[in-house]
DNA sequence: CGATGCGTTGAAGAGTATCAATACTCGTGG
DNA sequence: CCACGAGTATTGATACTCTTCAACGCATCG
């Protein structure tokens, strides 16, 4: 397994990428390289650390006693992590793909910066709000009733986060044991349910992990049952389980 | 079904319970009242305000095109919310039981106070973090197995955030449908489990509502997965998902 | 080339959702 | 005070989905 681990580098300063929103603080970070597999940080370990993504992916993570894993996030450049934590991480986020750089800021002294620049102080607010928006959304999707709405959904968030050109096929950087321990499934679970999706002309796969949906409307309909990201949607069914007269 | 709605009430000043964290914004703030099952906000209303509990309990939840619905997150006196949205709310609170009481703050002067008071965004700041947290750690609830161990965490969770005196009976201020919402499976299925618990010697109800666990031990084994009853189960399969040599 | 990890497919069993019926709780009104 | 009714909770039987166990195809790599 190639490049072995965790090469330091430092003095990395300005954006580069898309809206580098914490100027102030790049000048105290540092720049980390990782190899597929191997941990940014591990379940225990001190949180004496922000990070932030530059290039490539991560997957956030527990581990159960038997061994069984859970998948809590998957992040791609520009998410922020590590902060989910008081004084030890309660999860384990690790390289999803060979080359991932990530930015590394030391917790003081970017809650010094924080103390005393409001702009830098509402972007780490905001940026940890719309964080529990995106951890509250997968709930819904965890609670999907079935396997294929489900993988449906999955393959939405994946292609609005993981996407690199506006339209064609999108690469997802995670295996199919990834997304089985992220949507609480069986990998055969997962596999027959994309096959599904194939032979019903909804998805095409370039290859087992570049795939490009062809059918949107069906896939939507595939994730109905349960509520749409964005939009209205007023029409208040309460019928049963309201609570309320 | 009691008093209607949604009395507004205005001049609530300083703290009365846990942790005022956010002192200089109470001055800001008025209170409001709600019967059991009345709204706090609705899904798709402008996000003007952040809300905290002061006493009672709500329930934060989504509802899908056929009327099903997932609750996303319970919440007790101390809990702020209405936070994860920038425009509008991608969610509905509600309120679970009579004479629930909310304080509530504009959020443009909240934030304009953030701005000039570092301690106070800096406990909003923390606030949001174990919101991060505590949600991730619902996903590892929803990601259990089985019945009984979604149930069984469940409890723990609810234990620890409802119980009024340190040792003795928890009242859950919400219903069966509410906890099948909350955990995404049927309420039949909850009742069951519970039923299960109940018999093993694991829990005892004062009432319906009302229940106290006798066992810590052997709940905290049915959430580890696999043991109990029946005995087949206990294959090691860490070999695989490692995702590293 | 065989090794190793990943991905797909098949068959059997377990667990949960669903449908249906019954019991319980509490507020209301006779 | 008790009866009633609506909402809530439990229990049972059946169907169905998913997990599990197993085997095989497919890539990459030493």
């Amino acid at each position: 397994m190639a490049t072995p681990a965790i090469a330091t580098a430092q003095g990395w300063s300005a954006s580069s990428d898309s809206a580098s929103p914490l100027s102030s603080l790049e000048s105290m970070s540092t720049m980390a390289r990782f190899a597929a597999g191997h941990p940014i940080y591990l379940i225990g370990s001190p949180a004496d650390f922000w990070y932030r993504i530059l290039s490539g992916a991560c997957r956030m993570c527990a581990y159960g006693f038997d061994g069984n894993r859970q998948i809590v996030d998957f992040l791609r450049p520009g998410d922020f992590f590590g902060y989910d934590a008081q004084i030890v991480h309660s999860f384990s986020t690790e390289a999803l793909v060979s080359g991932t750089t990530v930015a590394v800021y030391p917790r003081r002294s970017a809650e010094r910066v924080a103390d005393s620049d409001p702009q830098v102080a509402r972007r780490i607010r905001e940026m940890a709000f719309s964080s529990v928006f995106r951890v509250q959304s997968r709930l819904l999707i965890l609670g999907r009733a079935t396997a294929l709405e489900k993988v449906g959904s999955f393959l939405f968030e994946m292609v609005d986060r993981f996407r690199t050109r506006l339209v064609g096929p999108v690469t997802l950087p995670m295996s199919r044991y990834d997304i089985a321990d992220y949507l609480a499934m069986a990998t055969e679970t997962v596999s027959r349910a994309l096959t599904n999706l194939r032979e019903q002309g909804v998805i095409r796969f370039e290859n087992v992990r570049c795939l490009q949906i062809r059918d949107r409307e069906s896939l939507e309909n595939v994730c109905r049952g349960s509520m749409s990201e964005s939009g209205p949607m007023s029409t208040m069914k309460l019928y049963r389980r309201s609570g309320i007269a």
